[in-house]
DNA sequence: CGGGATCCACTCCGATACTG
DNA sequence: CAGTATCGGAGTGGATCCCG
């Protein structure tokens, strides 16, 4: 099965739950500090941030910029690589959103996940 | 955030770890037995296969028809609606693949996960 | 400030067995 | 044949604490 296998693939890099709200961040900032980052996704854990930007990094989507000083800094922002990403996501939004609107003709708005 | 976010919905909907490769298969047969595309889809039990099929046909990606008769029978196939995904699965495929080739540059072939 | 380590809760998925 | 129900394991994400 040569084809339509590498879309899981793919799926492992940009899955991950936190990944594309880190990458929506990071295409907007151009380049944010760790703590931006967090202060940017208050939901998410230190110990995810770290995580998921550490597998970003691996696969070259983001650079990671380490500033020593005696307060520590990391800046993080991607990588030229990475920003081929851009049409991708931004195909995948799209149709994210008009499905949604799909699926509101079809049953209606649902605001409460039923009961 | 409205940007970016409808990706994860986007997500909720061919994530899932088995609805690529079903979809996969039902764009290429057009229509398919429930135990036609088990025999495709070897790996899968018929538990998830369901589970997968339901949720694909919740959002009205493949349609279900039943056939009543002794031996009963299910076919299933794509949507009008749900052939809209095959341009942005081509995409994500695509990406998949052009990122494993980088992948291969940067690190060289892994075949196992070290050790 | 950035990030690693540990522990825990929850969800997802597979194996098996049963139903119509 | 098509599908459901239950159980249990594995993987994932969260909270907390610790280190440079």
């Amino acid at each position: 099965m040569p084809d339509g296998c590498s879309v899981e693939a793919a799926f492992e890099i940009l899955v991950g739950k936190w990944k594309p709200v880190i990458l929506f961040h990071l295409f907007k900032h151009e380049t944010m500090k760790f703590t931006e980052l967090h202060k940017a996704i208050p939901d998410i854990t230190k110990k995810m941030l770290t995580a998921q930007l550490r597998e970003l990094e691996y696969h070259d989507i983001v650079h990671r910029k380490i500033i020593l000083q005696i307060p520590p800094k990391v800046e993080y922002s991607i990588t030229e690589y990475g920003k081929k990403l851009r049409p991708l996501l931004q195909a995948i939004n799209d149709w994210g959103m008009s499905h949604a609107a799909h699926m509101n003709e079809l049953y209606g708005i649902e605001k409460s996940k039923s009961e």
